[in-house]
DNA sequence: AAATAATTTAATCATTTGATTAATTTTAAC
DNA sequence: GTTAAAATTAATCAAATGATTAAATTATTT
């Protein structure tokens, strides 16, 4: 049954990979529970056979391909938070610049995460391994600093919430947005532009950044 | 096989009202897809067979729910949104705090809400009906005459999407904050707190308005 | 109390869906 | 070129799941 996989892993022809790729897209477009392993060979033009001739089953696929998200994600993240040689106005610009590429890239991908880390947070602990990062990072003590000097008596928990909220959640709430206001999706990616300027100059303000 | 639903609406025993509170619990926690009629059934404790005589089908009885929640969730909004008697800020301070506390209640409505607008979106738009209402609010027009007079060259929708951003992100977020922060259910709670106080100093400032 | 309607249940159906199998084709090794 | 391994396919299985049915029970009406 588990032929290959561990002998062979230099040659990652066609076939494995676009069932790994077509599983993020169908995966990240539907959530797991929506997805139907169909739908996956469908889009990857396979026979719906070779997703478990690969991959072993649906959920090992999904772990895995959630696992590559995750890391990936969390790797940006902490390359920005843990230099030290930047300071926290200009992390602030580095992270809105670069969520902001990412999110137009792939819109879909923080509503997946988010949905699939309240369905199952365990697994997801377990799964990337990554813990209480946050508090460690060079950010963090950047922002506990600044703030306890600057008489703002709050965790800087606060600040990462509201620079992840600011920046993700017009993606996340992309369709509510578009009903509440009528925009056209042309509209609303020139207001995703605009905010790549402006998120770092209202978090600089809020917290009296400069 | 339809027999009562038109006729009988003046009382509404346990039977019907259980399994739909049911559903609302079960789809909320868990999405549509991955929600079984066989959970709601067994989350209101009464046979699954009910269900469908009560409310044809799973499908059905999604959209029932689902139209509620969000006619109780914009209703509340433009209910705030369109007083004319009250200013920009005392406005902020009262969508802070009712939101805070329906979140508090109820944290995993907007994954469910926005996951689901996400999976369909044209289906909650004839569901609902409403449609960009929050341009015509007073709270946008007001907004709109702050911003020119303080020679802020934006849309008043960036300011809508921060406040709710700000708001509600971190119950979205909340798993991920908690495995990023190693932070506990109770510390959430005491940080989600602050922020009703927060929230509303923080986007005053951003937005320089008193 | 009898009759009718409404509610509830257990059993079952039909479809969907994740997974497997056995056969076939393609690729690689010798 | 033959043989063995790997890749691929079509067919099928088994479990899950939404839905239905027919019978039983309870409530309501007359």
């Amino acid at each position: 049954m588990a032929k290959k996989k561990e002998q062979v892993k230099e040659k990652p022809l066609s076939a494995e990979l676009r069932i790994k790729e077509a599983a993020r897209k169908v995966f990240t477009q539907k959530g797991y529970a929506a997805a139907r392993t169909r739908d996956i060979a469908e889009e990857a033009g396979m026979n719906l056979a070779l997703l478990n001739y690969y991959y072993r089953s649906k959920e090992k696929l999904f772990e895995l391909v959630m696992l590559e998200s995750i890391k990936e994600f969390f790797l940006g993240l902490t390359g920005i938070l843990n230099n030290p040689d930047t300071g926290l106005g200009e992390k602030l610009e580095l992270l809105a610049d670069s969520y902001i590429s990412m999110l137009i890239r792939e819109p879909n991908f923080p509503l997946f995460m988010l949905s699939e880390l309240q369905a199952n947070p365990d697994k997801l602990i377990e799964l990337t391994g990554t813990k209480d990062f946050m508090n460690k990072s060079v950010f963090f003590q950047q922002m506990a600093a600044h703030l306890k000097k600057n008489k703002m008596n709050f965790s800087p928990m606060h600040v990462v919430m509201n620079m992840i909220g600011l920046t993700v959640f017009p993606f996340i709430g992309k369709p509510m947005i578009k009903l509440m206001s009528g925009m056209k999706d042309k509209e609303f990616l020139q207001l995703m532009e605009e905010r790549r300027k402006l998120i770092p100059v209202w978090m600089k303000t809020m917290f009296k950044i400069n």
